[in-house]
DNA sequence: CCCAAGGTGTAACAATTGTGACACTCTTGT
DNA sequence: ACAAGAGTGTCACAATTGTTACACCTTGGG
């Protein structure tokens, strides 16, 4: 039915015709969304399952200053708010909105569950994915206890340093960044300036240049 | 065996001898703990399920200058670290230390695994538990991406207030509260200082008046 | 090819928080 | 009842970050 969903996680191991008797056995809809919408506000109730077939969406916390905070880029074919349809208070965590147009599946709650009951690997591929999502909010706290912006760049760029190399790509604008790491983005750039010139790191359009890998280290490790 | 663990969140829904009878199943045993011990530091793998049966502990992040930052509290007959047991990288997100003298149940993952399969309440029950922590962590989350401090103290205050009363009993010491919030200590004595010379609280040793609601909302709502 | 929109570098200034220090108060065990 | 230890109120000062503003790049349509 739908190619990419043999490939989410929540099927992993099962074949095409193994997931098309599932969802055909459940109640299921397409979602489709464009623009710049929010799918869901931070509050509202989770009701059913989400699987995001195409484009890409962003959970977001909008303090009540309008700043926002960027939590994660949903890519497909992930689910959506994974961790939130179970649980004592199942509610959306985050503003859900829109980054690129596309489509996401739709699966009520009740049908859901038995999905679950039904296939012991679905099962499994679902607990490993709010496990995987625990882990990765633990993270995302421990991004936000770093007091200072040196720290959290230091370590950002530590994450996403490949063994073997000491450049990074960054598919990630300053302003994504800043937004990710929680700062202003002028007070990034002016930590970015501070650490060019103390000769750390060459931090370039597209890539970053670790210069001293020892002392950004250090920054994490004093 | 353990009058306790059937209060346990993970065996809700069975009697005595189910209980039991999955227990002797598994290999366990017993591990008590006491003093100012770490039971396991952040990074460490979690290869083990653990239920809290006597006792009290905590997690708590610690930063690189030696700074701590309270996550949790945990206390019977909650389990340990239930969602970083499975997953893609489960270890220990934070260093786990002792509050209070205790034990704990502690069974091997694969036979806890061969539990979960062989109960499909305790499977649910584990969903719901590991969906909780999910949540939350979020709402943790939510805490540290507030900028100011008199946010942080009008959200906690506002989060821990009954219906129908003005009054919150602290349960936390003012220094155990700024490890809640991330904070330094005097910083948030001051800001309370700040707050009660506004007339908007009235903060005793063991509890908390708010004298200003309105106001206190608006501090969150502007 | 040029314009418009978004991203980036930078600066002066304001606001907030952390630090370290000290006196004082409360609690608890002996 | 008292001493010791932990918690609290407060201060001056340092450090960090946010704010606002503006000039300058880049990039991708039209």
């Amino acid at each position: 039915m739908f190619e990419i969903l043999k490939d989410s996680p929540l099927f992993n191991g099962l074949d095409n015709h193994e997931v098309d008797s599932l969802i055909n056995n459940a109640l299921h809809q397409i979602r489709q969304f464009s623009g710049k919408e929010v799918l869901a506000f931070s509050g509202e109730k989770v009701e059913k399952a989400m699987i995001l077939l195409e484009g890409k969406l962003q959970g977001e916390m909008v303090d009540f200053a309008g700043n926002s905070l960027k939590i994660e880029e949903i890519e497909p074919p992930q689910m959506v708010a994974a961790a939130f349809l179970y649980g004592p208070q199942s509610v959306f965590p985050v503003n859900l909105s829109v980054l690129a147009d596309g489509k996401m599946l739709v699966i009520s709650k009740k049908d859901f569950t038995k999905m679950l009951s039904a296939d012991p690997r679905v099962l499994n591929n679902y607990l490993n994915i709010v496990s995987g999502k625990a882990q990765f909010l633990s993270r995302k706290i421990t991004f936000l206890s770093f007091k200072t912006i040196r720290e959290k760049i230091a370590y950002y760029l530590l994450q996403n340093l490949k063994k073997s190399s000491n450049i990074i790509l960054m598919n990630q604008s300053q302003k994504g960044l800043a937004e990710l790491l929680g700062v202003a983005r002028p007070s990034l750039a002016r930590t970015i300036s501070e650490m060019e010139s103390e000769n750390l790191i060459l931090w370039e359009r597209n890539q970053v240049t670790i210069v001293e890998l020892k002392s950004l280290q250090a920054i994490l490790g004093k």
